[in-house]
DNA sequence: CATAATCATGAACCAATATTCACATTAATG
DNA sequence: CATTAATGTGAATATTGGTTCATGATTATG
């Protein structure tokens, strides 16, 4: 087993900032952006992202990583509000407006949703995510505010299917629609104006 | 105002076999299948399809537009059997099922998804179908099946975010929470297994 | 069938990008 | 500080894919 020697200083530090940009460049380009954009920003050569990360796709990966991370942190903080005693349906709404809008306008987010199913939610952030889900649901079904049969796969599939490029209108629109599926019928939105 | 002079024989002949093939190509591969490969599916060089369509755009538009007139007739033809008496709910179902599975393995169609709120659907096609599903969902409205608030934009959503890439349980259960959405609250869903 | 207008061909051109590598720098070590 | 292993550099390479254009073929017309 050979020892990790420890990185030299400036390889340590060049690796943050290759981090660093390839997460602002990658939300705010999408994972499309160019190697050499995201050197450019991190201020090294192309090489240098060569060398800590042997293909493109790896560096990407580790940032939609970052972001899956984040994402389910936020899920933990809500589970963890909940257990203490916080509306199990208003953290599950509002955790996943979160998400939605952090969709909208993060294309690293955007890129991670999309890549849902892929190798990419394997990670050890994506189960911690899916755990913290598990809670929440789990709650909202016991106070009866969810649907009974609603499942953490569930909660992907609004993660996966927010609809990316429309516009805000169409968006809150289509968040309505998607949690009165997910809520269970007594407790149906109030927003839709003209109903009895 | 120059007479549009027909084409050549020769000409018409081959705008048809490459409407053909990059309908085959798009289908199969999406649009960003390279032009080669379109022409040669066709049986012609490059240079021709530049001949017909300006650029590559142009031809994928081409192909998506017909696409949409093909969903467009379906959505036709379901409002007149509703006419003619048929259940609004059952064909709005039917459709949208339709819609879904075809968006799951055509890559055109789903292009086209991508594509709403794009100059692409601003075609007399685009037109054609949101006239159709107006019908379709105003009889679902007075039949009291679907929710009141309901609007053709929401089937647009529908249509925008069929989860593609997705396997098909999960395609058919996002499917069951976006009717329970749609439908008006006495009419939900009864494919859950475990509800009260 | 002769002529001109139209059309087809496909090699060449260009731009974008991932990736490599010979060489230059720099940090760790004694 | 001398040595060397690790690291950084960025021009060069390779590939892909859209687009053009000089040339040759085909069709329409009188």
């Amino acid at each position: 087993m050979p020892q990790e020697r420890p990185l030299r200083a400036d390889a340590a530090r060049n690796r943050g900032k290759i981090m660093e940009a390839a997460n602002r460049q990658i939300i705010a380009h999408g994972p499309d952006v160019p190697m050499e954009a995201i050197a450019e920003d991190a201020g090294v050569a192309v090489g240098t992202l060569y060398r800590h990360f042997p293909t493109k796709a790896d560096l990407v990966r580790a940032v939609l990583d970052l972001c899956l991370g984040e994402i389910a942190a936020d899920a933990e903080a809500a589970a963890d509000r909940i257990a203490a005693g916080a509306s199990a349906l208003d953290e599950f709404i509002a955790f996943s407006r979160m998400v939605m809008e952090n969709a909208a306008d993060n294309k690293a987010v955007k890129a991670a949703a999309r890549a849902l199913g892929t190798p990419i939610d394997e990670g050890e952030h994506a189960q911690q995510g899916r755990d913290a889900m598990d809670r929440i649901i789990a709650a909202g079904k016991a106070e009866g505010s969810l649907r009974p049969d609603l499942t953490v796969d569930d909660g992907y599939l609004f993660f996966a299917t927010v609809p990316i490029d429309q516009p805000l209108a169409i968006r809150e629109r289509w968040f309505t629609l998607m949690m009165d599926g997910f809520r269970s019928e007594v407790e149906r939105s109030a927003d839709a104006p003209d109903r009895g």
